[in-house]
Formats: structure tokens, C-alpha cells, sequence
DNA sequence: TATGAATGAGTGTTCATTCAT
DNA sequence: AATGAATGAACACTCATTCAT
């Protein structure tokens, strides 16, 4: 693996135990048997380390939505539990990384942090894109605001960030049931209704 | 207002604004018109500060949380409306503390951090709680589980802090129901079903 | 002495042995058995040091200036040969911030530096303002550009700070009186036209 | 041009600009879209450069002022004249190096200091010997002090440095003959006398 | 001839904290 | 109850220089 790589790798490492504002650029070229020049050959700052990271996580995830938004073979419902799953299959697969982009968009400079944000706000529109779809589509109610809605899906699944452990009690794959059945058909006992 | 009163409440607004690490106490002071030595008078240390301002946020929550818990004249259900009502409120009420609670945990040393996230887990393990007693009662469907329900629920009503402004095109109680209506019904068209 | 005076002092000393960039905050702070934190206590920056001693030693100059300009027992050469009498002295009393003065101007921050360009160019036009009296008041010749002599004088008297050394064989009203001479009545021997 | 006087030109111009403390070696490679390895295949040091520059030009002072000092068919006064004219066309036209010649003697390291200025106080002495001269073949009073003359008329032209702009509102020719004009006969009206 | 990777010592600056008053 | 002076350890970053290729 190339240097930078390896520079990439430590920091992400570091920046989720340790936050990126607590961890020195002399704890990342120590963690790599390296000296301070060695970083700043390959980096111009820290903060830009900070946005490499960022853009490698978004742009995975902007990638990956557009291959299942362009699916023909499914439907809109379908569609959504993709997302999903991809959501928490990033979480579950690149934990640290996504710890690291939820916690530490802050420490962005602004040129970044809007192109970050811009990112985000695309893949939040395209999800809600779907949302409306489907509701045009006579998939999803038509009753609900899609926005909210699209906020809501989001906030379940990226706050998994904060507890889920793939090696705890619960599998991804049960994750994405449990929240795909949760959102489609709601918690509240049916038979109620049907007696 | 106390000297101290004022401390936390100025440096809520800076910490919310530039992030705990990025505010010194230089800031705080300045902002108050007092000098450091005030500061160090009033708290041990800045993180001493910080666990003050996690500790009020979250006894608050606790404390309401209590009180819906323990009334006798609504069901589960309301009671998980009560919930999300209140962390929703809470944000657009307290957005600031509410931002620096969710973002600056990672600043609190060792044992604070242990003493906040029992305060948490306690708030959370209530929530669940509700919810088996809905599933027991008849309320909530019983194939879910109850612990990742609860993560999922969690998830959409704090992430709201992330983008939600009470000033913006969504009103909290909208906010409150729509969460509501998905949680409980689903989002998917039921006529489908009854046809 | 209060600590920032020596601070001033000792700086003075190091900028003008060693050259501004070239000394080092902790060359500084060692040369005062103090740290760090302290030379920032009282300075927010190094260059902010600089400034305070460009504006010390100009205002100085501009002060003095402004008392021989007030005076109305003498005429204009007599204002002249003060000038050239405080250039030269400043020199000699205050070599070492002369020193700093004329080389080190490069270094302040571009607004400082405006403000030092504005006191110097006061001083020049000052100069000018007296030589252009002379003129008109027949003191002076009228055929040479006002401008171009203030220029020929302050460049006499300045670069003095190159090489004069008090202690050496020529005393400062030496100086005075030989610049004086030379710039009043030329160095060309004259009794070739009185022959 | 070859690449090392490539190096030399473009670190004139940065010198210039910057300093030559505040340019780096990177800035000079980079404004030749080159890289640090190749500075080093042409220079020992940073230094040495610098040196170079320096010697350049003293080097060319000494070669024209010996030129002027040789020729036979002018007197003292016009030997003087065009020792005044090389430094102002000197300024005029190697402006640049000029500027880095007399700023940034400092940053040269002892030895090279030392044969810059051996040099320098041989073209002092070589003009002293002129005036010198002067005054023992009757162009030049006698009663003025050789030593301090030169030091007047060398202030007088290299102050120029400062100021002078070949674009502005003098030329350099009427800067020669101001200079000359003022250095020979002064600047007092004579005409008093005459009555 | 020229490069690219790496070094190591240094820079200006920040800041939580202490403490005598 | 509050101040002002001082500390010391750390920080992000720079840069002249080296050297194998």
C-alpha cells in the first residue's frame, strides 16, 4: 500500500478513537513510523486530509445510489429498501469512516464542508426522489410529506452509527428488515383493525 | 442572572457555533467581559463545563420522561407519542444545548462520559420499555424487535437536530406527526390491501 | 523596566544583530529568562513587536520634527541643519532601532507598513515643505527640484546608519557640518571664479 | 539562457519581491517548473546563490568604476560625475539586483560578507581617491573631509534605491545632474553674495 | 541532468491552567 | 470574588537539505 494511503488509513483509524481536532499529525506520522515532513509531502494540511476522507466516503455512497436509482428491474419500494441496505451495509462495512464523516464535518474548512454538503443534499433529494415516485406510483401513501419523510428514513438509519456493532446481537441484514418493515407497514398492531 | 448562569450560557452559544475544542476559555471570557481567573473560580476545568452542560441537558430529559412515564390515564402509545414529542420540542427549544450535547460527548473525559452515557442508556432503555408493554398490551405488533425499534426511533426524532430550523417550512408538531403516522401505520399505501 | 519594554529592548537588540527574520520568539524569551506564553501575553504577534518599534522610532522623529518646523526665531537653513542635525543624532543616540528601522520595514503586515509609509512620507514632505520656503524666501537657490534635493538629503543623512560608528574617528556634529557645508555651498573650490 | 541563470533571474525577482528569507526554495523551482533536486545540481546552498548575486553585481561596479578611474582625457570633477551616473544607471537599470545587492547582505554567511565587502570599501576607497585627488590638483575644496564627502555622496546615490522609479517623474539624467549640481556648488543663493 | 521522496530541526502561535495578590 | 501575569506543553506547518535512482 502506498504511503498515502497508509497516511489515509492511520488517521481514519485515529480520528474515530480519538477526534480529529485531538489527534496531532505527530500521532498519525508516529502510528506510521514516519516524520512530519513525510505528511506534509503528501498532504498540504490537515484539513485537507480531513476532506479526502469525506469525499472518498460520499462519493462511494453518491456512486452506489445512482447504480440502484438507474435499476429498470425494480420498483420504487424496492429501490428504497436498497438504500437502505447501503446505508447501513457502509456503516456495518466502513464503520470508522462513517464515524468519521457524521462526527467531524465541522472541522471542514468552508470551501469543503459546502461541497461535502452539497453532496449530501444530492443523495438526500435522489432518496427523496423515489419517496415521490413511489407516491406518484400509488406505491407509498400520498398523505405524508415526502421530505420529512426522506429526513426521517435518514435519521434512522445513519444514527445506527452511533450504536450499531456488527458483532453484537443484531446482523445488518436484520437491521434493514426490521427498519424496511417498520417503515412500510408501522408498529401498530393490525388485527385491531381487521376484527 | 448568576456569574455562572452567564458562563454556560455563553459558552452553550460557543460551543454550539465554533465546536468545544475550537473555543477556548479566552473566548468564553471575553464574551462575558470577565477575565480567565473568573472562570477557574466557577470550574475546575473546561471540561468540567462541559459535563455541567451534558448533565442539565439530559436530567431535563429524564425528568420529563419520568413524568410521562408515570401517568396512568394514557396508553403505550401515547406515551411513545409523548417521547417524541418531547426530544422534538427539546431540539427546537434548546437547539443549541441540544447540538453541543449530541456533538461534544467525545470531549468529556473517561468518567463523565460513563456517568452521561448510563444517564442515556437509562433514557433509552425507558423508551423500550414502553414499547414491550405495547407489544404485551396489545398495542404493537410483536414480531419486531423491541430494542432495534427503539434505536429506529431514536435515530429519526435526534438526527433532527442535524437539519431541523423551527423557523423553516415544517412546524415541530408536523414533524412530530408525521414521524408519528410512520411509526404507527407505515408508509405503505393500504388500499392496495383492502381492495 | 516593565517586562514588555525589555522585551522591546532585547528584540531590538537580536533584530538588529541578527536581522528580524532570522531571530526567533525564543531567541527572544531566552535572551529574558521568560517563556513563551509570556511574549505573547503582551504581543499578539511578532510582527505587531515590529510595528511598535517602527512607530516608536518614527514618531519620535515626527515630534521632534514638528518643534524645529514651530520655530520662528530661525530661518529656513537654520530648520535645515536641525534636520540634519536630528537625523544624524537619532542615528547615533539610537543606532540600533535606526538600524532596525530603515531594514527591517519589509517585515510589517501590509496595513502596518502603510501606516509607517505615510509617517515617513510626512517626514520627507515636511522637509520639502521647508526647503520649497527657502526657495521662495531667497534662501535657496530656485533652480534645483525641491523634491529631488529632500531626496538627495534624507538618502545623505539615512545611509549614515550603514557605517557610522560614534566611537569612531569622526564625532556626529562633524558630520552635521560637513554634510551642512557641502550641501550648502558644494564642494567645488571657488576662488578659481573669484580669480 | 541556461538553467543555472534561469535560477539567478527568477530568484532576482523573487528576492526582490519577498525577501530572501521569505522565498523558499520552492518558490523558485516551482516559478521555473522545475524541481528542489535540480536547484542543488547547480548550487551547493541557498546561500550560494545569494552570494553569487552579490558578487555579480559589485563585480560590475568595481569593472566600470576601474574604466572610469583609467581614463585620462577627464578631470577629477567629471571622474566623480560619471561615478555618479554608474550608480544611478545601475539603480535605473538593474533595479532588482540593486535592491537585493544593498537589502540582503546580511544573509550572506561571513566569508562570503567579508569578500563582499572587501569589495565594497574598495569601490568607497577608489571614489575617495578621486575626490581625494581633487582636492590636491585645486578642483575641490580642501577644507571638507575626504572620508565623510564620499560617505555623502554614496548615501545620496544608493538611498536612490528607495525611491527612485525610472518611470516616474524624473529621469535619471536630471537625477545625475541634481545630485552633481547640489554636491558641487550647493544649494544656497549666491546672488546674496555677489551683490 | 534531473527527480521525488523523505528528513529533522525549526517556526510562530495557542491555550488550559496556576497562583500570588 | 476576581485579576493579571506567567507557564509549559503542545500544535500545525515550513523548509533547506539529502540521496537513491
Amino acid at each position: 500500500m502506498s504511503v498515502k494511503q497508509n497516511i489515509v488509513e492511520q488517521s481514519i483509524r485515529l480520528f474515530e478513537t480519538k477526534g480529529f481536532s485531538e489527534t496531532s499529525i505527530q500521532d498519525v506520522v508516529e502510528a506510521l513510523g514516519v516524520t512530519k515532513g513525510t505528511f506534509y509531502y503528501y498532504f498540504q494540511s490537515k484539513e485537507q486530509l480531513l476532506k479526502e476522507i469525506h469525499l472518498m466516503y460520499i462519493d462511494e455512497l453518491l456512486k452506489r445510489q445512482e447504480q440502484i436509482i438507474r435499476r429498470a428491474d425494480i420498483n420504487n419500494k424496492s429501490k428504497l429498501m436498497e438504500i437502505v441496505r447501503l446505508l447501513v451495509n457502509q456503516i456495518r462495512e466502513n464503520g470508522r469512516s462513517a464515524r468519521v464523516f457524521f462526527r467531524e464535518m465541522r472541522n471542514l474548512n468552508p470551501e469543503s464542508a459546502a461541497t461535502v454538503k452539497q453532496k449530501r443534499r444530492t443523495f438526500r433529494l435522489n432518496l427523496q426522489a423515489i419517496i415521490e415516485a413511489g407516491m406518484r406510483e400509488g406505491e407509498f401513501r400520498q398523505d405524508l410529506r415526502a421530505d420529512l419523510i426522506t429526513f426521517a428514513i435518514l435519521g434512522m438509519c445513519n444514527w445506527s452509527y452511533n450504536w450499531f456493532n456488527p458483532e453484537g446481537p443484531a446482523t445488518d441484514e436484520q437491521l434493514v428488515e426490521t427498519y424496511m418493515e417498520t417503515l412500510l407497514h408501522g408498529m401498530e398492531r393490525l388485527n385491531k383493525l381487521t376484527k
